[in-house]
DNA sequence: GTAATACTATGACAATTATCAGCTTTAAAG
DNA sequence: CTTTAAAGCTGATAATTGTCATAGTATTAC
C-alpha cells in the first residue's frame, strides 16, 4: 500500500481533505512535503506567517499561546488526521498559536496554494472545512465555560478524562498520551505546583494511579462526578 | 430609503450576507421576518433547534452558556451587523448558547433554507462565512487564554476596555452599553460580589467613574496597564 | 404612592490557588 | 559512568476569590 500518496492516506478519512476531488488531491500530493518532528521540536511559532498547513499522520502536537504573564496556555492538542494551521491560512493572518510536538510526529506540510485554490473552486470542500470550523468553535466555547467556571481540581479531572477519550490507554492501563506535569498545568491554566499537588491528591484518593510521568485512570466514575461538580 | 429590504440594509455591509448575489438576497429578503425584542427577552435558548439565523439591526444580545454549577457564562456580545445562530445552522446542531437581549433590539429572522442553499451554491458566500468563522475562532482562543491566565481584576479591566472599543461612549462619557453587575461578572467568569468589589476599587483608584449602573472610563492608560499585568 | 422585588454594596470568613524555597528523583550529556 | 540539568514533589505562606449574611437603593407593579 502506497501511503505516501494522499489519495491512499487513511488519515485523510478524518479531515476535510476527503472532500477534495481526485485532481485536487493529486496536486496536494505532488506538492506536499513529509516531515518527521521529534518530541519537543516546534512546527511553527506564534506570530509566524504560515505558508501552508500541517496534516498530522502520527503523533500529537500541542497548540499554545503565550500569555502576557509569561505562561503558555495550551489551547488544543492535535492528533492523527487533524490539520494544523488551517485557520491562519484561511483568514490570511499570522498564526495566533505555537505548535510543538509532545510526542514524535509524522506530518505532511501542504503548501497553502493547494488549499486556497481548492477553497475557491470546490464548494464541497469549502463547506466541509466550514462545518469543521463551526464544530471547533463550539468546542472553544465549551473550553471558555470550563476555564471560567470550574475549579482547577475539576479541570484536571476533566483533562484526564479528555486524554483517555481522545488518545486512549496503553496495555498497562496508562493514558496513551503522556504529558509532563507542566504541560498538564498549561492545559488547565494553573501553576505547575498546583497541578502536581492535585495529581497527588487524586492518587491518594484512588482516582488515578501513576508511574513516573505516566498516569492511569482508576475510578472513572468518581473522576467524572468530580469534574461535574459533585 | 427602503431598509426593510435586505438589498438596501446597511447592516449587511458588516456581515457575510454581502457576499450574496442579487437573486439570493431577494430570496432572503422575501423570507425574513423582522422582530423587536425587548431588553431581557430571549431570542433563543441553549439546546434549542434553530430554524434560522438572527441578523442584528440594532441593540445588543448576550450569548451565554449555563455551566454545571448553575452560573451563566457570557461567551460573546452580538451587536449591529452580526449574525447569530450561524454556527448551529451550519453544523446542523442544536444551539450551544442562549441569546438574551441586553438592550432593546431590532432583528431579522432569516429561515435557514436561504442560508443553506446559498452555502451550497455560492462559493464566495461560503468562503466569506468561513473567513468570518476563522476570525471568531481566533478570538475564542484569545478569550481562553485570558480566562485561564489573567486575574479577575485584569479581566474586568479588559472587559471595560472591550466595551468602550466595541460599543463606544455616550455624551456624558459613560460606556454606551450598560450591563448589570451580574452580567459583568458573567462576562469575566466570577462571582457578582467579587465583580462589585473590584468595580468599587477601580472607582476609588480613579480608573473609572460610575453613576448607578453606568460606568465611564476615566484613566484608560492605567486600566490598560492593569489589564496587561503591570 | 407604596409595596414588592431586584440590584448594588460591604463585611466577615472560608476555600482555593499562587508563589517561593528547598529537596528528591529522573533523564540527558559528556 | 558520572556529572549536570530538568522534572517532580512538598511545605510554608501569601494572595486571590468565593460564599454567606445583611443592608441600602433602585425599579417595577399594583
Amino acid at each position: 500500500m502506497d501511503n505516501s500518496r494522499c489519495e491512499n492516506c487513511i488519515v485523510r478519512q478524518f479531515n476535510s481533505l476527503r472532500a477534495m476531488n481526485k485532481e485536487e488531491l493529486k496536486k496536494v500530493s505532488d506538492s506536499k512535503i513529509r516531515k518527521s518532528v521529534k518530541k519537543g521540536e516546534p512546527l511553527f511559532e506564534e506570530g509566524e506567517k504560515l505558508n501552508g498547513v500541517y496534516c498530522v499522520r502520527a503523533g500529537v502536537s500541542k497548540l499554545s499561546k503565550l500569555s502576557p504573564n509569561g505562561k503558555d496556555q495550551i489551547v488544543k492538542l492535535a492528533t492523527k488526521g487533524e490539520v494544523m494551521g488551517q485557520r491562519s491560512v484561511i483568514a490570511e493572518e499570522h498564526s495566533n498559536l505555537s505548535a510543538v510536538a509532545v510526542s514524535d510526529m509524522d506530518v505532511c506540510f501542504i503548501p497553502k496554494e493547494s488549499i486556497t485554490t481548492t477553497l475557491q473552486k470546490n464548494p464541497n470542500f469549502t463547506l466541509e472545512v466550514l462545518r469543521h470550523m463551526a464544530h471547533e468553535l463550539k468546542e472553544a466555547d465549551d473550553v471558555i465555560v470550563n476555564m471560567s467556571q470550574k475549579t482547577v481540581k475539576q479541570r484536571i479531572a476533566e483533562a484526564f478524562l479528555y486524554l483517555k477519550n481522545n488518545f486512549g490507554e496503553d496495555n498497562d492501563g496508562f493514558l496513551a498520551l503522556t504529558l509532563s506535569r507542566e504541560d498538564i498545568a498549561n492545559v488547565v491554566g494553573t501553576a505547575t505546583e498546583s497541578a502536581i499537588r492535585i495529581i497527588s491528591e487524586f492518587k491518594k484518593k484512588g482516582l488515578i494511579h501513576t508511574s513516573g510521568k505516566k498516569v492511569g485512570i482508576k475510578d472513572e466514575r468518581k473522576l467524572r462526578d468530580l469534574a461535574e461538580g459533585f
